[in-house]
DNA sequence: AGAAAAGCGTACCATATGGTATGGATATGA
DNA sequence: TCATATCCATACCATATGGTACGCTTTTCT
């Protein structure tokens, strides 16, 4: 009897199951909250009258508002990354991909959650040092490692020149990020329109290949 | 009598010169606290009580909380395009004269005040719909049209091809933010180190003049 | 069936918030 | 000199905050 209990490590039992329920709606509830609101204007109070449920329940499951917050943090930025290993299908030409890739990575970046993602992170990393740092590495990291692969493979094949995979995919990503997502970040802009996230693709892939063609001179020794 | 008083637009009387000292004052007090604090951590008691003086004098200036925000923004950004124009002095040849403006541009944006400003600025940006705009034009677009009034002279001279000089300005300014200009936002750094920062510089030259340069491949019709 | 866990509802706490009102001190302008 | 503009200090307001406490019901485990 005990040993059913020991050999599974995911909740079994029913109680902590629906506890574990319980605990993902608050987390919904919050991240809501603080993505939109910011940390200082979101209020526990409202959170736990969002759920329904009483404060009694949301202190049970997190000790403070703070603990919540990083817990936000912890689920937004792992739910980022679990969306961007989507994108990683290299199959068809180099080019074609890269643009696909790109057209990816873009989608995901300019989404409206990532936006205001960004936002939070932006506004609290000065408060919030652990959260910058977990939200670099589960989020811009992670995509340049997954660009790098790619683009690391394509140095092997000769397509482009070889250099740092993980710097040549720094520089794409950045590139993507110049025009429509700067707007966005600063409100100029509710959303992106296609024709403007189509032209920033194009162009960073334009100057990406540029600088990154196989027969380009070389920026630095 | 009625002359004097309307020829000058500047405050003559004392009592006037006195109520913008304090007026100066109540910005500078509320402007450190809005850029290291937020909007919404930032109380106007705390402001009142840093001032050393009453309540009735802070709402006597400054009607409401919001008010005085915005008042704080168009003076911080007013401040940030005063300091931009030192920048350009285009003496000497091209490629010193662009690194010079190139530093004087990272300079002033990797500063902690404009840290601040730019995180304010994202962070609020969705719910001060106004203010975004106010920085964009002020910060941003008026970095671009120095930049663009110097590029325009060089492709003038046959140096760089031409194009729009905005967009050529554009590229050049996102470039420089690539690296340190982000790790500065998210935390990831404090300070920026000058080698990061000459760094950073120098590649946003190579990549500029390797799209730019008056032989370079044209990247789109 | 009965113990325990989890959640709910609500009342409560000290504190702080943006904002108002008032009365007095001080400097300024006519 | 004298009215007045400005400021200061303080007390105050309704409301809201993060957080605690407690008694009650429902669900789960044994």
């Amino acid at each position: 009897m005990d040993m059913i209990k020991e050999i599974s490590c995911a909740p079994v039992s029913r109680r902590e199951s629906r506890r574990l329920d319980r605990r993902e709606i608050i987390l919904n509830v919050a991240a809501q909250s603080f993505l939109e609101q910011g940390y200082a204007s979101t209020t526990m109070s409202s959170i736990a009258a969002a759920l329904g449920g009483s404060k009694g329940t949301l202190w049970s499951h997190f000790p403070s508002k703070e603990a919540l917050f990083e817990a936000v943090i912890d689920r937004a930025t792992a739910a980022y990354r679990a969306k961007l290993s989507e994108i990683l299908d290299t199959r068809g030409d180099f080019s074609t991909t890269l643009k696909r890739v790109c057209a990816g990575i873009m989608e995901k970046i300019l989404s409206p959650e990532a936006v205001s993602l960004y936002r939070l992170v932006v506004a609290e990393a000065g408060r919030f040092p652990e959260m910058g740092r977990i939200f670099y590495n589960r989020g811009p990291r992670r995509t340049w490692e997954l660009l790098a692969e790619f683009l690391s493979s394509a140095m092997n094949d000769g397509i482009i020149r070889r250099a740092d995979p993980l710097d040549a995919a720094r520089f794409l990503v950045s590139l993507c990020m110049a025009d429509c997502h700067q707007q966005l970040l600063m409100g100029m802009i509710q959303s992106a329109p296609p024709e403007a996230v189509e032209r920033d693709i194009d162009r960073a892939i334009a100057v990406f290949m540029n600088t990154f063609a196989a027969d380009a001179a070389r920026l630095d020794g």
